[in-house]
DNA sequence: TTAATTCATACTAAAATTATATAGAATGAT
DNA sequence: ATCATTCTATATAATTTTAGTATGAATTAA
């Protein structure tokens, strides 16, 4: 039931980025660095979320990214919607016609709110909350 | 991030067994019949379920499966844990060594946080809440 | 112009998943 | 004894997913 490792590394880019949100646009070649992820998966990572409008880039030398929203504003809801292929844990949430079974199976509903839960905790879950350490404490 | 096919068809393998606990034992092949699932796979699935004492079987002729719990002390995060090889979002919750990041991540906490509510909601819900069409009425 | 950097597309290799198939052994109702 | 059924183990094949690499074009500061 894991995540994919683009949605582990995905959040730590904009952590990464959000950290160093006053300065100059960020290269990928730094973030790499520092979070240890090969330049160019960060490259494949960035695309979605340029697309989704959460990072903006700069071409050319001194280029590099930068979030266009506050850290407060981006959650790991919509990093995990982004960038899982099936953001629900079962298929047949959202797609009942892809089992024979869906109409009246029970156990579809319990999925269904399970990860209704799921998403409630993790669209509460900001960037912001990650990117000065004190996650753990706070709540 | 989607569930195996083992929990999704082992949680209905159960129901299926629920329904009919009153009767002898459920042979494989009804269920099969009933569910759409072949007897080879769920022969598979059986196995574990077994080892984990939520079902016993008695062989030969007129033989089958029963639940050895009440539907009421099965819930679908025993299933979970059960089907699912790795049971956590991601595997820095359990396995911190695996990546080298996981001193100081915060991002890591937060899966962990988001594991833990979803285990809450599976632990709450029994085969039992599921074998009689109620629900979604329910709650 | 040069060089640093992003951008875009395609490719590959490995691993996991989802089954099905095979070959029998053990059990026990009839 | 017969036969339906579970049990065990292994193999295998098709498909999908995942993770990461390769190549080179476009952009732009200096």
């Amino acid at each position: 039931m894991k995540l994919s490792t683009r949605s582990r590394y995905g959040a730590r880019l904009l952590v990464d980025l959000a950290r160093n949100k006053d300065q100059s646009p960020i290269q990928i070649g730094e973030i790499s660095k520092r979070q240890e992820i090969s330049v160019k998966y960060l490259e494949q990572l960035i695309r979605p979320l340029k697309k989704a409008k959460l990072v903006t880039s700069v071409r050319g030398p001194k280029g590099g990214h930068l979030l266009t929203e506050k850290p407060e504003k981006i959650t790991l809801g919509q990093v995990v919607r982004l960038f899982e292929s099936q953001a629900d844990l079962v298929e047949c949430v959202s797609l009942p016609e892809k089992c024979p079974m869906s109409d009246d199976c029970q156990v579809r509903l319990a999925w269904q709110d399970a990860t209704r839960v799921l998403y409630e905790k993790l669209d509460a879950t900001t960037i912001a909350d990650l990117m000065n350490g004190s996650y753990g404490r706070k709540e």
